[in-house]
DNA sequence: GGAATTTGGTTGTATTATGAAACCAACGAA
DNA sequence: TTCGTTGGTTTCATAATACAACCAAATTCC
């Protein structure tokens, strides 16, 4: 069988997460989700994506814990799907990818929304720190790894 | 013709991030960059990927000034693969998807590989801070929208 | 209350992306 | 100079994705 190969037993930490949210459409619905979207059909017409795709996408999101389904309206048959606790703890991967994105993929003068903090409006950033609260960057790293088992 | 949708003209960054490395291998090959692979068959072996489509996603990686393609050896015709500027600085994204990795998805006696500063090997995690340094969660932010135009 | 519309899908079918394997030219080591 | 390795390309099979048509239940309109 031709099978998309799965990470999930890989001991690097990226990789897995990768296996979970690295497909196509799944961190975009995420961020949608971040950006207050439930709905089925609001994030259809947000992202364009096929019906039978999303349908599939939800379904994995939730049975990974990344989104629930929560029966809304008087009968209940009709689904919100908000982000669980796991779910809300890739806010700082949706983070790093825009501040990647608005370093180098806009023009000077292109405009691009702003993720700013509630109370005073101004732009949100992340650093990498240390435990001990130094910041650092990726030439200040190594990567402990574990021995290959045999 | 049915084309997986491109997110070139989005205005929102994560977004076009997402296009730029959201495929299936494009961020597992920068994370063994990072990790300090640089040859074909190193990329190949690490990966478990076929060969045709490393070869695709290194060129492609190379052309979005990811990746650049440094001639090596006596006679020049073979490569390494190293991280440009740009490159780099998607580090904190692979801090990111580590840090949910290593929080969600491993077993609390699994064992995984860490990252560590290389000076005083404490482990690496990430913060989010509005620019005068209060670190924030994803509940106290907003997204400035661009408004959509006619 | 009944009709029309929206919602939230499912089910084909076509096309693209991916994977495995075979093949190959150039290089390097012995 | 022979042999193994590197860095691919090509071909073919299968999996993933897209698009359109369809549908039942819920909601809105009149």
């Amino acid at each position: 069988m031709v099978r998309r190969k799965s990470l999930k037993g890989d001991y690097c930490p990226s990789a897995r997460s990768l296996d979970v949210i690295g497909d196509w459409w799944s961190l975009l619905i995420v961020r949608d989700a971040f950006d207050g979207l439930t709905r089925f059909s609001e994030f259809q017409k947000s992202l364009g994506i096929a019906k039978n795709i999303l349908t599939e996408r939800l379904r994995t999101l939730v049975s990974r814990g990344i989104l629930e389904a929560v029966p809304t309206g008087d009968s209940g048959s009709r689904m919100e799907y908000r982000l669980t606790a796991i779910g809300r703890d890739l806010f700082p991967v949706m983070v790093a990818l825009r501040q990647f994105g608005e370093r180098h993929l806009f023009g000077p003068d292109e405009e691009h929304s702003v993720l700013v903090d509630r109370e005073k409006r101004l732009p949100v950033h992340l650093d990498i720190r240390t435990q001990d609260g130094r910041t650092i960057g990726a030439d200040d790293t190594v990567l402990l790894k574990i021995p290959e088992e045999e």
